[in-house]
DNA sequence: CTGATTCTGTATCGATTATTCTAGAATAGG
DNA sequence: CCTATTCTAGAATAATCGATACAGAATCAG
């Protein structure tokens, strides 16, 4: 009993993230995520509560659906330095490439370190990269600069999408990449 | 003949620059901006014409008073590797580690590649900063790797940015700087 | 079919927004 | 002192914001 969504929840946030990713929490409005999603502003109330409720919501997805995924994707079980530098090279293709940029680097610009709507996403996509830096780090090269390395590559993939958002030429960050990651090999065992 | 404006441009375009470091331009109200500066209503709509003039002048401000001036102050006419790792461990104290970040960031991430208010002051300050870089590398490195050390040290810079703003640790930071630095001094002829 | 429940669509609300307006204050030149 | 000019302070304005209210539509259990 009771009447079934119109929607699919998966595509509602999907376009909810890409608005998100563009404009950023303030400067979009219910409005625009209604014409983004195709959802009437009760739809949005009824489903998620509030604009904060869907940011938190389209957030959580874009982390699992594109961090996480990404990770998988490129890492899974094998956690080698040839699969982190591939992950590294598809930022420069897609989705990040679209000039919308990474709703997590994004996030952390817009809103910084205070407590906010997108503290725990913060938090949580944070965690999860460094973490997934480290298992490779960690596995293949290890020994007391661990911290350096990963940090150094916490580095380089946030400035990668700096650049990636705010247009700029972003020809010779392959190069950087494949630099870095050779350095890396270096310290391989 | 005529009343004296009763403030000081450069503090109200201080204060105001801090005001966007800290909330961007659309999470600022004209009221905040009011209470930063200061000045009410009137007097900023009467010295800066609207909102988007306050913000270009203070963009304006900080490009000269912070970009150029941390630039001159490092690098002066020496335009050394040193001073430009001085330059970037500069980065780790004042004031960008304030937890605002740096504007010249976070415009870039808040509007993106499409026109916009910050357009003219990002396209200017992206410049300045990477010639100061490119000056740098082409004098003491030079070679065919050029574009790719300055590109390496303009992703390092953005990266830094975005976790000082994003209030992670940074305490790996100056270890990843003086790691790049000495790489790029195995390089001098 | 009936009733209970939840969703949708839209009208509406109060608050906040950027901006304009205006009256008066402050100065300099004559 | 007087007048022209510009600035200041804050009230007023229209638009937009996030959020709510509510009537009707859609479903399912019985």
């Amino acid at each position: 009993m009771t009447r079934p969504r119109s929607f699919d929840e998966t595509t509602v946030l999907h376009d909810a993230m890409d608005a998100f990713r563009r404009s950023g929490f303030a400067s979009v409005s219910i409005k625009d995520l209604g014409d983004a999603t195709g959802l009437t502003s009760g739809s949005i109330y009824n489903a998620f509560g509030d604009k904060e409720g869907l940011y938190r919501a389209a957030f959580g997805y874009y982390i699992d659906a594109v961090i996480r995924r990404r990770i998988e994707t490129y890492l899974g079980e094998a956690n080698d330095l040839d699969g982190l530098e591939q992950l590294f090279l598809s930022l420069l293709c897609a989705p990040e490439s679209d000039e919308h940029g990474c709703l997590l680097t994004n996030a952390a610009v817009e809103f910084g370190a205070q407590q906010s709507v997108a503290s725990e996403g913060l938090a949580e996509g944070f965690a999860m990269l460094e973490a997934a830096i480290r298992r490779v780090i960690e596995r293949q090269i290890g020994g007391g600069q661990v911290d350096l390395l990963v940090a150094k590559l916490l580095l380089l993939y946030q400035g990668i999408l700096v650049l990636i958002r705010a247009g700029r030429n972003v020809s010779a960050c392959p190069a950087v990449i494949r630099s870095e990651f050779e350095q890396l090999r270096k310290l391989l065992p």
